[in-house]
DNA sequence: AACACGGGGAC
DNA sequence: GTCCCAGTGTT
């Protein structure tokens, strides 16, 4: 059976202009007053009107992606508590960079911005570039976040767009294409650029971005309240509540890990994750994650363990659990054997409750609580 | 252009 | 349950 599309099967909307007659003017001042009064007070923001510190509006856009601010706000906290500086960034270990990154998602981020860390050190002498075109050049950092920090941090005319810009932007002109297709992404780019002005860059992109946190915001927007409403074609059209349109998610595939908790000598066995993929670069007990047909599950656990280069004596099933990622629906299976001889090749002893230096995710912290009752 | 990449807040 | 969050990199 074919895979429906994930397109919009209606067809293709009538031309619609009424974004190319944007008028600035009609939106940054109230905007601005509005952002002035309303905002919220964050770690890594500055007073309205003044540049924020780089390092921490970078590392800020980094713990943002795809993450809400309620969640980073402690992250925050505790990664400038670790490296309060650049600098001390770049000095650290890896591992403990994903140390502080473990349980917020996306560790690729966490290993990109120690990368460029690394790079600012030794190429721009310890100085974050303060050119959308030089932060864009460092891994981690793409469009949104290169406008942001060059405006925010740095007080350049750079536009961004996120998911808050788009929502407001959708509304604002009334877009009724499809937010996350390329081409209507590039028309979003191209009324931002329009529309962030020469002063208070920083000010204006935040304030956009505000504005779709606490007023703007996906389900009920609150158009009574809302400083531009007067300029807002979706509210004057009545449609703000069904805007923006976004292409249908596809559903996650479902999957089933078998989590193997290999004791030996009251310390147990830990590996680390490739370098990509999923959870990449993290710590786990080993786990098989695609049994083959015909081949039960205790085998396959007594196999991983000879790629090790050990033995272990029969698995006993602990217990089991679910656990979501945006792209997979993943059933996991606690079990626990001992290691009854054979010499390890690669992996970490510890005992249970020594384990802090290794960066875990989210499903095998749950695995040892289960292994622990 | 499509896809993978985590986890959780808000409803 | 669903939706989506101050996106980026790979294929």
């Amino acid at each position: 059976m074919a895979r429906p599309s994930r397109r919009r099967p209606t067809p293709p909307a009538p031309p619609r202009r009424a974004w190319t007659r944007a008028k600035p003017a009609a939106l940054r001042a109230p905007l601005l007053a509005w952002y002035r009064e309303h905002h919220r007070k964050l770690p890594w923001r500055a007073e309205p009107g003044k540049l924020a510190n780089p390092y921490h509006e970078w590392l800020s856009e980094a713990m943002l992606q795809q993450t809400q601010v309620a969640t980073v706000i402690a992250y925050f906290e505790r990664f400038t508590a670790a490296f309060p500086t650049l600098a001390d960034l770049a000095r650290a270990e890896e591992q403990s960079v994903l140390r502080l990154w473990q349980g917020l998602g996306y560790y690729r981020r966490a290993r990109n911005l120690h990368a460029a860390a690394r790079a600012v050190e030794a190429n721009h002498a310890g100085r974050l570039p303060d050119t959308f075109e030089g932060l864009l050049a460092l891994p981690g950092i793409g469009r949104y976040s290169a406008g942001a920090i060059a405006s925010i941090a740095f007080g350049r005319r750079t536009p961004v767009v996120d998911g808050n810009v788009a929502r407001v932007l959708a509304r604002w002109f009334a877009i009724e294409e499809p937010v996350d297709a390329p081409a209507v992404r590039e028309r979003l780019w191209r009324l931002a650029e329009h529309l962030v002005p020469a002063r208070h860059p920083g000010d204006f992109n935040q304030a956009v971005m505000e504005l779709g946190a606490l007023v703007c915001t996906p389900k009920s927007p609150k158009c009574l309240v809302c400083p531009v409403a007067a300029a807002c074609r979706a509210n004057k059209m009545g449609i703000a509540e069904r805007l923006p349109v976004r292409v249908p998610r596809r559903k996650p595939t479902a999957a089933e890990h078998h989590v193997l908790a290999i004791d030996r000598r009251g310390e147990r066995l830990f590996v680390q994750r490739p370098d990509r993929g999923l959870w990449s670069g993290m710590w786990e007990m080993p786990t098989v994650e695609a049994v083959a047909a015909g081949v039960d599950a205790v085998e396959a656990l007594r196999a991983l363990a000879a790629a090790r280069g050990i033995m272990i004596d029969k698995p006993a099933r602990v217990g089991e659990f679910d656990h979501q990622t945006t792209h997979r629906s993943i059933h996991f299976v606690v079990w626990r054997a001992r290691c009854t001889g054979g010499r390890l090749r690669g992996g970490a002893w510890r005992r249970p409750g020594k384990i802090d230096d290794l960066p875990l995710p989210n499903p095998q912290r749950r695995a040892l609580e289960m292994l622990e009752e």
